[in-house]
RNA sequence: GCUGGUGUGGCUCAGGGGUAGAGCAGCGCACUCGUAAUGCGCAGGUCGACAGUUCGAAUCUGUCCACCAGCUCCA
């Protein structure tokens, strides 16, 4: 017998070789039929896996990331197999799970089309169907490639494992066989509901000086109501499109003669100034001053942060006088200068200097998509200097700072840890110091991250902050960067209590991440219904008749001089059709005046959350609405 | 940047080697209306740009530009 500990802590006694699967029929048939994988002492596995000692262990249903990625791993292999069926000459590369379903690359004489996928699903539902068992072996290297003869990018898999010592681990079901570390299910059935949604072109280790593969994607659920869901879920996101909404309600544009340099309209400007101002309240609260610093400056400075050594291939340069300048890509070396503009003492730390920084990044074209991915960009970035002490109170205060910005909105976020990156500056010590202060930072206020392991920036390790938005999807914005290099470089200084000067350490940070990006994810995240504190136009007035309108315009005046943004529609049309415009254009109060209303010194509100709002008089109308503004409701 | 696709009035789109079409929006007139589209009329485009083929190109070919879906990258 073994001791079996469960995820909740309680032990188990069974019997010494007892598989996952039969552990989780033990604990229940419910659990058994919904398990996809599990874990042994926090290495996932298949559920085939037999427990052969004391031991720690989890299974993974498809509500789990586990459990979804072991899931969709197993239909890429059922992709990958039923494409094998249908062209038997088709080379397979790789196919892994992704964030909301798996894709898997081919190398095809002719590439796939959106056409080819209702056949191939076809023939995944066929395998389904099959149950064909999925199962691990192991071979030595030179058997896998003998099994491998017609399939070169398997081979150079199988060798690269092979370089690295590593085991050959292949996975089976019926014909089909796949090189596969796993976990997997242990059959083809319960991928029931399966929708490949796009055939694209690829890159072989997504280098494009390799060749260019047909990928296909798709998604799957054990049942077809989730399916469903989600598919409904990507029309949906199809709607709230921000590109498709900002071009509806004017609130940006994007022109050929300024790709990726988008334009705000004066809807979008609205959106953008009301957002900055509660920016601005919520940094004064936090002890923030804010700069400006110039859009060019010459290259020495650019050498000097060493951004020039690491980032000069996104950055835009100039001439000015024959001297040679850049435009900034970041803010952080022109907050170095303003840093140095004087003396400081410790008394002065931690300093904390806000700016809203509008830098340039060449992007490639292929890379620009609306307000998300742009060439030009005003980043809410601040520089705090500190001494080494503070670190982690400023780090918490940081932390605390952005979960305020993003609940007003109704933004969920989740935070990664992402570390020293190969192209870096600095010894590692001082990074692996910097990253365990950023961990500490968090554990000390119960805040959970995942690590991103080489993915920090190349002067710091970073928190990343990713946005959940009401689609459940996840947008990276808010960023926090522990920086010992760019003091060390531009030579800062404090005088200690000791009198003598001493070398801050820094913090970059952005929390709205770039305005232009957030602005989009607010546009899909509120579908263009802005709560009323950001919307355009907050009241929109609908005289029924001409006889109205001279009332129209006395309440407009009412409304404007009470702060409220207001427009009246005194266009020759019916009211119907007044009404239908502004629905469409989201505006959060419609205000219908005939006679009644006229007589009385009312308005009968429209309000977009409940499209009978009452009779109010005009008094209450506004006292409401200011109300509500100064709340910043959602 | 790479692969594939797209580019026709402000917007959404039809057409397609023989002298530019619709709906919406705009403008004018009539209607004066009670909670999601009143009717009639008018005006608006050298069909992304540049070359080429042709008696003739928006339509065919090439190059470029922009956009879209991916790859890559990231705020």
């Amino acid at each position: 017998m073994i001791t079996v500990t469960l995820k909740d802590g309680s032990t188990k006694q069974c019997e010494a070789g007892m598989t996952l699967y039969e552990l989780a029929l033990d604990l229940g048939p419910r659990l058994a039929k919904a398990a996809c994988a599990g874990s042994v002492n926090g290495e996932n596995v298949d559920l085939r896996t037999a427990l052969t000692e004391d031991c720690t262990v989890e299974i993974f249903t498809f509500d789990t990331p586990e459990g979804k990625h072991a899931f969709w791993h197993s239909a890429s292999h059922v992709l990958a197999q039923a494409v094998l069926r249908l062209f038997p000459g088709a080379k397979f590369a790789i196919g892994p799970a992704i964030a909301n379903g798996f894709y898997y690359d081919f190398d095809m004489d002719t590439p796939f089309t959106a056409e080819d996928l209702p056949m191939i699903e076809e023939e995944m539902a066929r395998i389904v169907k099959e149950a064909l068992p999925i199962e691990q072996f192991h071979l030595s290297a030179n058997k896998a490639l003998e099994l491998f003869k017609n399939q070169p990018y398997k081979q150079e898999l199988i060798q690269k494992h092979a370089a690295a010592g590593e085991a050959i681990s292949l996975y089976r079901q019926g014909e089909f066989t796949d090189l596969c570390a796993g976990p997997h299910l242990m059959d083809t059935s319960p991928i029931r509901a399966i929708k490949l949604t796009s055939a694209t072109g690829a890159y072989w280790h997504g280098d494009s000086r390799l060749p260019m593969l047909s990928r296909i994607y798709g998604t799957a659920y054990p049942k077809q109501g989730e399916l469903d869901a989600y598919l409904a879920m990507l029309e949906e996101a199809k709607k709230r499109d921000h590109r498709k909404l900002g071009k509806e309600l004017e609130l940006f544009a994007l022109l050929d003669e300024g790709p990726g340099f988008p334009f705000f309209l004066p809807n979008g400007m609205v959106v953008r100034n009301n957002l900055l101002d509660y920016w601005r309240e919520v940094h004064h609260r936090y002890g923030y001053s804010e700069i400006a610093t110039p859009i060019v400056l010459n290259q020495e400075l650019w050498h000097r942060s060493g951004h020039w050594d690491h980032y000069k291939n996104n950055m835009y340069t100039t001439k000015v006088d024959e001297g040679d300048y850049a435009i900034k890509p970041m803010n952080c070396p022109g907050g170095m200068l303003v840093y140095k503009t004087k003396m400081h003492s410790y008394r002065d730390l931690p300093l904390r200097m806000a700016e809203l920084g509008l830098v340039h990044r060449h992007e490639m074209s292929g890379a620009l998509h609306g307000l998300m991915r742009v060439r030009a960009f005003t980043q809410d970035d601040a520089h705090i200097f500190m001494t080494p002490a503070q670190i982690k109170e400023e780090i918490i205060g940081v932390i605390n700072l952005f979960d305020e910005l993003y609940s007003r909105f109704g933004l969920a976020y989740n935070i990664e840890l992402s570390t020293m990156p190969d192209d870096h500056m600095g010894d590692e010590a001082v990074w692996r110091m910097a990253e365990a202060d950023l961990q500490e930072a968090m554990e000390s206020i119960g805040r959970t991250f995942t690590v991103n392991p080489g993915d920090g920036a190349f002067y710091g390790p970073k928190l990343d902050f990713h946005l959940l938005d009401a689609l459940g999807r996840t947008w990276q914005c808010g960023t926090v960067q522990l920086d010992f290099q760019m003091p060390e470089r531009f030579e800062l200084e404090y005088i200690a209590e000791d009198g003598k000067p001493h070398r801050p350490v820094m913090i970059h940070r952005a929390g709205l991440g770039s305005i232009e990006r957030f602005i989009g994810i607010l546009i899909e995240h509120f579908a263009g219904a802005f709560p009323t504190w950001l919307a355009p136009v907050q009241a929109k007035l609908v005289p029924i008749s001409e006889a109205h309108h001279e009332y129209a315009e006395r309440v407009r005046q009412q409304l404007d001089a009470a702060g409220i943004r207001v427009e009246n529609d005194t266009r020759n049309e019916k009211m119907n059709y007044k009404i239908r415009e502004a629905q469409l254009k989201k505006v959060p109060y419609i205000l219908v005046m005939g006679d009644k209303e006229m007589e009385a010194n009312t308005v009968a509100v429209r309000a977009r959350k409940e499209a009978n709002g009452g009779v109010k008089s005009v008094d209450d109308f506004i006292a409401m609405v200011q109300a509500e503004v100064a709340n910043r409701e959602l």
